[in-house]
RNA sequence: GCGCCCGUAGCUCAACGGAUAGAGCAACAGACUACGGAUCUGUAGGUUGGGGGUUCGAAUCCCUCCGGGCGCACCA
């Protein structure tokens, strides 16, 4: 019963076909018409039903009928036996056929949230497929900024929330250890090696200026003494890039895991080369005929695919470009065989999306299978003045800055407040007031309020009443419906989430369903009411701390048990 | 100049092409002698940037104009 949408859909889709011939005949349809997308949706207003659908409207221009007519038809061939909980079905407005529930069918949900506890919510639609989720790969020469974190905080609900529906998730980070970034970092480190030696070797222009930097060459110097003051440069350069890298990931690493971000595969850009599966790459577009050749460069034939301009795959220096490797590595993650690959960038890269796709289909890789969530930059607001994020200027806001700031909760909650595509202004003041301003904490304040209550019962020597020794059709108030409908709701809700790849819809219905907890619990008295109603409210107010517990849980935030 | 994203209440933002466009904050007016007032109830606030079009139906899709962000490297 809990994917009653999908069945109600299927009994939709079986009234068209099964009684198929008829009803096709009797609406005029053509055999070869197909039965057109519709939505089994939860009506805005309450008096159009449980759930409506809009498929007589979808069919109406096929079947060159009116859609109330088409709708009247589709009821005639109903089984109202695959749908045991709807009771009547009205046809209302333009045409929507409006569903009617009993009463138990909420009554049911709750039970099946008691029950089935942290699995609730869980499903198989995901039927096992594997999919990759790359997000923050920022690059290995500094510390995560706001992009990052946002990144991180969309691309883990994301994970979560595919793996919540069956899903194989893989989480990857794509380290960029090698190309003309890194030389330029190893530049840096060899200059500040050198002046650590007195040699007069200033740090280039286009170099990196962090303070953090001569650190590193200190611990560096500790480690392996005066070992490459007089080897060959390259060597030199070499050593100090693997290991300031080494450094670099391994602090990204740990600031993600304050993030409560977790990996599973750290995936290097060098290994792609080392391993020849860039050039391999290289030499199958050639073999294919999508290269060219242009001042000693060798190019990728970007414009055959629609793309604005060609790409560079080798450098007139012989050296693969970036976009290479990256072509290799998405050939690399189809080729591990996941079905569905995502990837989360910033919008500064949203360039690079069709180029990617087009040399992944000159390769005769599906590049459909391929999604990439472009995310709108960060602005963060400090006393309400932007906050400027600029290596130059200095000011530039970490995610350790960030958590030591406003804690790993706020900064979770506030990054997936709002879609991808949105720009956001995150208010740095706003996420540390702990104040009823602040959203995170109006949610983890209803989960606090529950874990409070199930203390004072304890105190009072009462436990938890079992689900089958409660009659819950006392649950009738009108703030006790909507809490059980919220709670229905939230196998759905999850999975139109995970395939939307929208976690902002999750953050969105935990709200909602703290705002409707917290309205319940201003009017009814759970403790002390009459007996038979205190057993039900209490398993309902369980009920929603699961779903709470839950929803949090894949959003990366704490549900407190004490505030 | 070209491409991508965005433009919705004073502010920050929601809304699978669906029925009367919703929340929070800010403003105003109110609410428990009890389970945590970090709460709740109500009022007000809109020509969804402008104009065309497609559709039974458009904030949503298409065209165009205006405004903002980001790209348009032999960088990543």
């Amino acid at each position: 019963m809990v994917p009653i949408k999908a069945e109600i859909r299927a009994a939709i889709t079986q009234a068209l076909h099964r009684a198929g011939l008829a009803s096709r005949v009797s609406l005029g349809l053509a055999e070869e018409v197909e039965i057109p997308d519709f939505i089994v949706s939860s009506p805005r207003e309450e008096k159009f039903g449980d759930f409506a659908a809009n498929i007589a409207m979808q069919l109406a221009k096929p079947a060159r009928r009116p859609p109330r007519e088409v709708a009247a038809v589709i009821l005639e061939h109903f089984d109202y036996g695959a749908c045991p909980w709807v009771e009547r079905i009205e046809v209302a407005g333009p045409g929507f056929l409006n569903f009617y529930l009993r009463p138990q069918w909420l009554q049911e949900a709750l039970r099946q949230v008691i029950e089935q506890g942290e699995r609730f919510g869980r499903s198989l639609v995901g039927a096992g497929r594997k999919v990759n989720v790359e997000f923050v790969s920022a690059n290995p020469t500094g510390l995560l900024h706001m992009g990052n974190a946002r990144g991180a905080a969309l691309g883990d609900s994301i994970a979560a929330l595919l793996d919540f529906c069956g899903f194989d998730v893989t989480r990857e980070f794509y380290i960029n250890d090698t190309g003309l970034q890194i030389e330029r970092f190893a530049a840096s480190l060899e200059a500040l090696y050198l002046q650590e030696f007195g040699e007069d070797v200033p740090v280039p222009e286009d170099g990196y200026h962090g303070a953090d930097l001569a650190a590193t060459v200190k611990r560096f110097i500790a480690e392996t003494g005066d070992t490459y003051r007089h080897t060959p440069p390259e060597e030199r350069r070499e050593a100090l890039a693997r290991f300031a890298v080494a450094e670099k990931i391994a602090a990204i690493r740990d600031s993600l895991e304050r993030f409560g971000v977790r990996y599973d595969v750290w995936f290097s850009e060098q290994e792609l080369h080392r391993s020849g599966a860039v050039e391999r790459v290289i030499r199958e577009l050639k073999a294919r005929g999508e290269t060219f050749e242009r001042e000693g460069a060798l190019w990728f034939k970007a414009e055959k695919y629609g793309v604005e301009k060609d790409e560079v795959l080798v450098r007139s220096t012989g050296a693969a470009t970036y976009f290479a490797a990256d072509v290799a590595y998405h050939a690399n993650k189809f080729d591990r065989g996941f079905a569905w690959l995502i990837n989360v960038w910033g919008a500064d890269h949203h360039g690079h999306v069709p180029r990617v796709k087009a040399a992944l289909r000159a390769l005769g890789y599906d590049a459909d299978r391929l999604d990439v969530i472009i995310m709108q930059l960060v602005r963060l607001f400090r006393g309400g003045e932007i906050v400027r994020m600029s290596k130059r200027t200095g000011e530039f806001v970490t995610l350790d800055e960030l958590l030591e700031e406003v804690g790993r909760d706020a900064a979770r909650y506030f990054f997936v407040l709002r879609s991808a595509d949105s720009h956001l202004d995150f208010d740095l003041d706003l996420a540390r007031a702990q104040s009823m301003e602040n959203p995170v904490y109006y949610v983890q304040y209803a989960h606090a309020r529950i874990a409070s209550l199930f203390r004072q019962l304890s105190l009072k020597g009462k436990a938890l009443p079992e689900i089958g020794a409660v009659d819950l059709s006392v649950l009738t108030s009108e703030e006790e419906e909507r809490l059980l409908r919220k709670l229905a709701d939230f196998p759905d809700e999850v999975v139109d989430a995970a395939l939307d790849l929208a976690p902002h819809r999750l953050t969105g219905y935990i709200y909602e369903l703290a705002g409707l907890f917290h309205a319940f619990y201003n009017v009814h008295r759970v403790i002390g009411s009459e007996p038979g109603l205190e057993e039900a409210r209490l398993l309902l107010v369980q009920a929603v701390g699961i779903v709470l517990r839950q929803g949090l849980r894949l959003l990366g935030i704490s549900a407190p048990e004490r505030m």
